[in-house]
RNA sequence: GCUCUGGUGGUGUAGUCCGGCCAAUCAUAUCACCCUCUCACGGUGAUGACCUGGGUUCAAAUCCCAGCCGGAGCACCA
């Protein structure tokens, strides 16, 4: 009895009890923990990226999570480009797109799209109303000079600066008659405090290098991440906050400035960080960009960068992505994302509908051998006819002639064995042919010869296959030309690949690094 | 130094709030077997964990104490 008959007795006999089932089933779908406080439609969340660089995978963790939440609660998904900081974490302007592309690739699409350097007049406003609850000052000290007092929990003498002056002095930031450095405005919390994180932080700065998003390159006062993020979250109505355990003081200062302004506090989840296994690259957008700019890495999207969308033109789906992210739960401790969940969950999705083709590696330890195939105990047959698809004989099959064949050399037998080539029979290895033996499947039923992937020597393309440890040339079989770009499938016994583009122009001559192969793909997992 | 925060198999996770049904769940991983014209898919089985030490209790992964180890913040970065 399967499980669908075992359900089908169960609910005949007890049906109270097959509820029960169901209800549970319905538990276990949710793979995230309930959010604390959550009230159906009134959800809101965001994912809050500054703009500097194209996302890595560990970035994926935001809109999975958000985007699987939104779906529970019919909530809403605001993005908003946290683009504060002109200097050091400059934006880059293809990335708030790209981050948009990221994220539509993972299956998902904001409700809202915000960017904080288009609202930079919001937030001098709250700034002069927290000013005028006398909540902030403006401070000139050196950052050492203020560190230093902070660290004894003394005030700095600009802490008790009359009203006036303040409001005067952070016009002038406003302004832009300040240089980097000058002057600051600060958050009035508590200079005691027992944590040295809270103390009077800082809320706006002034920046010299302007924003390289035009809209906003007059500006020359900046607020940091804590005000801008504490004033829009309330603004844009953010019921719940999900962050890293890095910004774990960040509600505590923020606090402050809600206290001042009487508003209500969103609920905050944390959680640690992402780890890869699988790659030697840090994941940071900063280091993968030194990497790319150092010739590393041939771009954002090279198949052994840890990016979003090095996943995508491998041929992962986003969905197995978001799959393995929202496995990883929300705990605050930091997590190790094994690269093989991620595969494992992408097979599961790309299995069904890839198709099979052959490809035979031509590697410097394992070099792809070329043989004729000779009338052996039969005559050979002029090709060889493999299905599509293993499950699905109803896509038809493939044509792949067999003239002079290849075949990957740990993959020949010794001389005088035999060898199953993959639909089309068994063939004996004679030192200088294959001569063609049968095509009685019952030697391979029975197990006594091996079944191995080819391809014709001729009409195959040249290939090269992109992957994680490294480009791999080989030759495919002449089917793949047939094949739109952007279709995964399956290369037997080698593993899931995407077909990146074919070029029908390439000759034979032009072997170069790039450009100059009939096929290129891209390799996503075994 | 000060302040947070966390420790369940290789990895992730359930269980911890309200102690027993936990000799610990599920997934992935690894290995084996079955299936198979793939090393894929599917099926079966095996491997493998409660940080340590005390305490409370009839009973502790769960409560208490101490210790050990880890992560984070104390930026005019986000």
């Amino acid at each position: 009895m399967d499980e669908a008959a075992r359900r089908e007795r169960l609910g005949e006999l007890a049906p109270d009890k097959l509820a029960e089932l169901e209800a549970d089933d319905q538990e276990d779908e949710h793979v995230l923990p309930d959010l604390p406080n959550a009230e159906d439609g009134a959800v809101v969340m965001r994912a809050a990226p500054n703009p500097n660089g194209p996302w890595h995978v560990g970035h994926a963790r935001m809109p999975a999570v958000i985007g699987t939440y939104k779906e529970r609660y019919d909530g809403e998904f605001v993005c908003r480009f946290d683009d504060t900081d002109p200097e050091t974490k400059r934006p880059d302007l293809d990335a708030y797109d790209a981050i948009l592309e990221d994220i539509a690739y993972l299956g998902f699409e904001p409700d809202r799209v915000l960017r904080a350097s288009d609202r930079l007049e919001t937030y001098y406003d709250h700034a002069r109303e927290l000013i005028d609850a006398g909540g902030a000052y403006t401070c000139s000290c050196s950052g050492d000079e203020f560190s230093e007092l902070k660290n004894a929990g003394e005030p700095c003498p600009h802490r008790d600066k009359d009203a006036e002056t303040v409001r005067e002095e952070f016009a002038a930031m406003v302004d832009g008659e300040y240089s980097a450095g000058e002057m600051v405005l600060r958050v009035r919390t508590d200079i005691g405090h027992k944590n040295p994180a809270l103390r009077d932080w800082v809320a706006f700065r002034m920046i010299d290098t302007p924003h390289p998003r035009e809209e906003a390159a007059d500006h020359r006062c900046w607020p940091m991440l804590d005000f801008q993020s504490g004033v829009d979250d309330h603004l844009t109505g953010v019921t719940h906050i999900i962050r890293g355990i890095d910004l774990q003081d960040s509600a505590k200062r923020q606090r402050f400035v809600y206290d001042y302004f009487d508003w209500e506090y969103p609920e905050v989840l944390h959680w640690g960080h992402v780890q890869v296994d699988e790659y030697d690259v840090k994941l940071s957008t900063s280091t993968i960009k030194g990497l790319i700019e150092d010739g590393e890495l041939t771009g954002w999207d090279d198949p052994r960068a840890p990016t979003i969308q090095s996943m995508r033109r491998r041929g992962i789906q986003g969905q197995a992505l978001v799959d393995s992210m929202t496995e990883l739960g929300m705990s605050t401790s930091d997590v190790d994302l094994a690269m093989s969940s991620v595969y494992a969950n992408n097979r599961d999705l790309v299995d069904d509908a890839a198709n099979r083709y052959f490809f035979v590696r031509d590697r410097d330890d394992a070099p792809a051998v070329e043989l004729p195939i000779v009338d052996g105990d039969a005559p050979a047959p002029e090709a060889g006819h493999p299905p599509l698809h293993p499950d699905h004989e109803d896509r038809g099959d493939r044509e792949v002639p067999a003239g002079r064949v290849l075949v990957e050399s740990p993959d020949l037998p010794s001389e005088g064995e035999r060898v199953w080539l993959k639909g089309y029979g068994c063939v004996r290895y004679e030192g200088d042919a294959l001569a063609f033996v049968d095509a009685d499947i019952e030697v391979v039923r029975e197990g006594d010869v091996d079944v191995v992937h080819w391809a014709p020597a001729a009409e195959g393309l040249d290939t090269l296959l992109r992957t994680v440890d490294g480009d791999v040339r080989g030759v495919a079989e002449p089917a793949l030309a047939d094949v739109d770009p952007d279709t995964v499938v399956q290369f037997v016994r080698v593993g899931f690949g995407r077909i990146d583009g074919f070029d029908p122009a390439a000759t034979d001559e032009a072997d170069g690094p790039n450009g100059s192969e009939d096929l290129l793909a891209y390799y996503a997992h075994p």
